[in-house]
DNA sequence: AGCACA
């Protein structure tokens, strides 16, 4: 009998994810969860809860099953908000996939008058996590370094000569350096992230080196943070 | 530790 490490529980395309920080609020936690995973296939929805049973956990559907495994060998603890992750193959299909599939059935309700509320609550929600999902369809299925193909550049001025710094432009204001951190922390010789409160929108990233420095701007050029916000990545200037 | 879909 082979045990798997993965706790036995057959590939689902969804994964379940654990001993997430609590403390980041959840629609970061949802943002920087699409930006993290996202290099590995389409994901089509992100599930965070913050009930007491269910704070600290979410699940990520992917569009492909060998999506999910890739990241859940990959990403296998991963150092996220401080935290190692803890990643399996979530137990039941997601809602998202029924419906796409054509099997989903309605769970039984309880009282009328928290239906109501939580009718309400979810229009609200999806309204607020619409940017979220629309980046997941236009980063999903792309490599971070195919996404950056996309990456528009703006071609006025002659790039600046190599730097182990980097200049990110046209972050979203909500963007933090921790969800930099994240995305950037993924590439050899990654250093830090500097931002500054004053001027929203921009970040400075220190690599080891030049050659460090220009993997990761090659690979997470024309990073889509939210749909309109495709990252502008040049060297500092010295 | 805790597997949901307000």
């Amino acid at each position: 009998m082979v045990a798997m490490l993965s706790g036995d529980i057959p590939p689902n395309q969804t994964i379940y994810i654990n001993n997430l920080n609590e403390k980041v609020k959840k629609e970061e936690l949802k943002r920087s969860l699409y930006a993290l995973f996202s290099q590995y296939g389409r994901i089509l929805d992100v599930v965070t809860l913050k009930t007491p049973k269910l704070r600290g956990q979410a699940w990520v559907v992917f569009a492909e099953v060998p999506a999910a495994s890739n990241a859940v060998r990959q990403m296998q603890r991963f150092p996220f908000y401080d935290k190692p992750m803890r990643i399996q193959y979530a137990k039941t299909k997601s809602d998202c996939v029924a419906k796409a599939d054509g099997t989903f059935v309605p769970r039984e309700k309880k009282k009328k008058q928290e239906e109501k509320a939580a009718e309400k609550k979810r229009r609200f929600e999806e309204a607020q996590q619409s940017a979220s999902a629309a980046n997941a369809q236009t980063n999903g299925g792309l490599s971070a370094s195919q996404a950056s193909r996309q990456g528009k550049t703006s071609s006025q001025e002659p790039m600046a000569a190599p730097n182990n710094i980097l200049f990110i432009q046209n972050l979203p204001h909500e963007t933090t350096s921790m969800m930099l951190q994240i995305l950037f922390q993924q590439y050899p010789g990654f250093s830090e992230v500097r931002m500054i409160e004053a001027k929203p929108g921009i970040a400075f990233v220190e690599f080891a080196d030049d050659v460090q420095a220009s993997i990761a701007m090659q690979a997470l050029q024309g990073f889509k943070i939210t749909p309109q916000n495709p990252m502008v990545i040049t060297y500092a200037k010295k």
